[in-house]
DNA sequence: CGGATGTCAGGCTCACTGAAATTC
DNA sequence: CGAATTTCAGTGAGCCTGACATCC
């Protein structure tokens, strides 16, 4: 019904001056732009953003339920289900029954999904500095800093 | 079918190292909870945030075609239309014919909208306090020099 | 019992596309 | 004719909720 920030529209004229530097504004369209090309980027792998986020936390973490996994990437609990089924479809990861809580799937990574995650570690790092690509290095960290600190900030306002 | 980032389900558990600082993952996480705000904010005063986009750019501009309000604001041009019915609606602005180009419509801020406009550039720059709260004034202009200078960038590229 | 877990079904918003009607 | 403008209808993905069966 209602909706429809785009990029295509404003190739031509300048936006309003006052909009142009608004940082809810500037965040939402960059946060688009960088979700295209990484989703652009990995789709070239067969993957998903959620597959490499979901390798990271396992690969990290160690075998681990899919509620555990939910909480360690963010993705919902219901929404999991599917990355899982296609992780397990390419043989990246085994679902398994618990023996210890038979309420729980026990999720573990495979050695090809272990090397998977190697090439989509190199892809992910160059899609980022795709993003960042006017900054510089220090730059580049700076802006992680502060990101890293405004991202903390609401999420603990909003554990309470 | 696939999806799903959330908040909730990250109070507990601290998310994966690797994936806490990728710039990418931030920037979606803190648009997300940007939006969250603005958009709770502005539904107290029945607004939408492409209410405030259009009213600043036919503020800035005086009275323009849609099609050239679309440019300005990065609204398409197809969800205009209801974004103009819902400010006509209340009386912001009003849409009338072009008499020297009868394929357009002349947008026009009425005396009401720029009252409306005044209300919601107070209430907008107190949300964006809120979204960068933990960063003191001259990191927030940091932040938002940044911000702007990788928009650019994307933006230029795109508009080859 | 209360609470956690995995799963499925769906809702709602939003960026985006396509096409039709009108006018230049 | 081709191109621009307004409008409407619809798609697909993402975030999120609710409910159910199973098990602690």
């Amino acid at each position: 019904m209602i909706g429809g920030m785009t990029w295509d529209a404003m190739d031509d004229h300048q936006p309003s001056a006052r909009l142009r530097r608004l940082p809810s504004r500037m965040l939402a369209m960059i946060a688009m732009q960088a979700d295209r090309l990484v989703n652009e980027g990995l789709a070239q792998m067969d993957a998903r953003k959620w597959h490499y986020a979901a390798l990271v936390a396992l690969n990290e973490s160690g075998p681990v339920s899919q509620a555990e996994l939910s909480k360690r990437t963010g993705i919902y609990r219901s929404d999991l289900v599917s990355v899982i089924n296609e992780l397990a479809e390419r043989g990246f990861v085994e679902r398994a029954p618990d023996p210890a809580d038979r309420r729980r799937n026990v999720i573990t990574v495979t050695e090809r999904g272990r090397g998977h995650l190697e090439r989509l570690d190199k892809l992910i790092t160059e899609l980022q500095d795709d993003v960042l690509a006017p900054l510089t290095r220090p730059e580049r960290e700076q802006l992680t800093d502060l990101l890293a600190r405004v991202l903390e900030h609401h999420s603990r306002s909003r554990a309470s």
